[in-house]
RNA sequence: GGCGGCGUGGCCGAGUGGUUUAGGCAAGGGCCUGCAAAGCCUUGCACAGCGGUUCGAUUCCGCUCGCCGCCUCCA
């Protein structure tokens, strides 16, 4: 079984799940009020080969990931363009599927929506007030933090340090200054919803314990985000569910930033990328092998250099794929697939999601692929291929392996150049090659002859 | 100030108390090829510095220097 770097115990802990062969995990999900940038594809994409991964070895994952679309910055951003802020919501919300789409990332099991679940939020708020664990202040309704006696165990800090440290501006209507919001009252907002406590809308940390709970149980197996989402979105999250007794996430696990020249990417120091831009311009694939080259909790440098290099280092993926394909037929199909590659794969991904070992044994199994099929040990290649094939898949790397149907112009290109190179013409031959090559189609002359392939 | 983490060969980036190499990209040499492409083989005095533990440390401990993150919205 996988084991997993649980940010509550600081350990690397064996994932046992509650119920058998289930796993529920639940992710946090973007704010939609702007386009995704690098920072959102790698949590997207950590945890969809985590998810990958889980499926390969034959559990069954309940993937919940939500979309936050009420938030100050929705608001925002639609007062500042004199519009709905649902508009807003449902705008970002389109490009973030979209990019996920072109990043090859599974749909979550389950996509809940914070306005969908508006008036569950309202019974929760109540009920943590009915219980003392929340109360009612001025202008909204306030947790009380000092309920919750192992509050700081994700940000790693004690109750009483987090008092002494707080940063936040002291609110005349807060018994504590870390005590947050659950509830804001804005009488006159046009974006608000009625509530025993005040027309308003809901803080940002009851959203998720609120859907999580719902569609997992009042426990489940991973809690997952991005490293800032620890402290204090997840602290929150964890202390209002414990408050009304709910043993809640058993393992919290957070991914790394990523960083440019060593600083973080965010939005405040304008330093970001964003997915769309990103995959304009080149394989999307090219970012996946990047944050699988890197462990996940580990900061990610991303550059135009370090795509272009992952970018060719997939080249060296496809290539051997193609390679597979050149020699597949049905008189192999009964070849088992490399169970040693299999095994120290799996080695690897159990321990906290080696990826980056993982990508390593992927590379030297794809260099003796290569070996055994220019020694001619046909059948041991194509068992390391079908192993390959099968690693492949689960990082997501694969490309769709559609048929490759050549245009009429290039095939009689292409006929007219075999003809040619055993007449050894080969001023001919070259110009040939070099008009398909435009056309973006290469060649590869082998001893059974050429081998083209769109590029 | 509190807490957490990091510093590996040209670049990125794993890992390990010792004998055999992470891996990718880039660079040099070679094989293959009509030339290429793809592929293969091969080369490069790596583990921030200083001490300590140890038969032996890049890997454990301490200190120093440098860097980053969280403590505020943030993936």
């Amino acid at each position: 079984m996988i084991h997993l770097h649980n940010s509550a115990t600081g350990q690397i802990e064996e994932l046992r799940p509650a119920v058998d062969g289930i796993i529920k995990m639940y992710v946090c999900g973007p704010t939609v009020y702007d386009v995704p940038h690098l920072g959102h594809g790698r949590f997207v994409l950590v945890y969809d080969i985590l998810r990958r991964y889980l499926e390969y070895q034959g559990h069954g994952v309940i993937h919940v990931s939500n979309i936050t679309d009420v938030d100050d910055k929705i608001l925002a951003r639609a007062d500042s363009e004199n519009r709905q802020p649902s508009q807003v919501a449902g705008e970002y919300e389109k490009v973030w599927w979209k990019v996920l789409d072109d990043l090859n990332v599974l749909r979550p099991t389950h996509v809940p929506h914070a306005t969908a679940y508006i008036q569950e939020m309202i019974t929760f708020i109540s009920e943590l007030i009915e219980i003392g664990a929340a109360y009612i202040g001025g202008d909204g309704v306030y947790f009380e933090v000092s309920r919750i006696e192992s509050y700081g165990l994700l940000a790693h800090q004690s109750l009483e340090s987090m008092r002494s440290g707080a940063r936040v501006e002291p609110n005349p209507n807060k018994r504590s200054p870390i005590d947050f919001a659950l509830w804001k009252n804005t009488p006159n907002a046009e974006w608000a919803w009625e509530s025993p406590f005040g027309r308003g809308r809901p803080g940002w940390h009851t959203e998720c314990v609120v859907m999580a709970q719902d569609l997992l149980g009042s426990s489940f197996d991973i809690h997952g985000g991005g490293a800032d989402l620890a402290f204090p979105h997840h602290e929150n999250e964890r202390a209002q569910a414990l408050a009304l007794g709910s043993s809640f996430a058993d393992k919290w696990v957070h991914n790394g930033f990523i960083v440019v020249g060593d600083e973080k990417m965010s939005k405040s120091l304008s330093n970001f990328v964003t997915l769309p831009e990103l995959i304009g311009e080149d394989d999307p694939r090219a970012f996946r092998l990047l944050v699988l080259q890197s462990h996940y909790r580990s900061p990610l440098e991303v550059n135009s250099t370090l795509i272009g290099d992952a970018a060719r280092a997939l080249e060296r993926i496809d290539n051997a794929l193609v390679r597979f394909d050149r020699h597949y037929d049905a008189s192999i199909s009964h070849v088992q697939a490399d169970s040693e590659i299999l095994e120290s794969f799996g080695q690897a991904m159990d321990n906290d999601m080696d990826t980056p070992l993982a990508i390593s044994i992927l590379f030297q199994g794809i260099t003796s692929m290569n070996v055994s099929f220019d020694n001619g040990d046909l059948t041991k290649a194509i068992a390391i291929a079908k192993a390959i094939e099968i690693v492949v898949r689960v990082f997501g790397l694969g490309v769709t392996r559609s048929e490759l149907v050549l245009p009429d112009a290039v095939v009689e290109l292409f006929l007219e150049r075999e003809g040619a190179r055993q007449r050894k013409d080969f001023a001919a031959s070259d110009r040939l090659r070099d008009r398909l090559l435009e056309l973006g189609y290469g060649i590869e002359d082998t001893k059974e002859g050429g081998q083209i392939r769109k590029l």
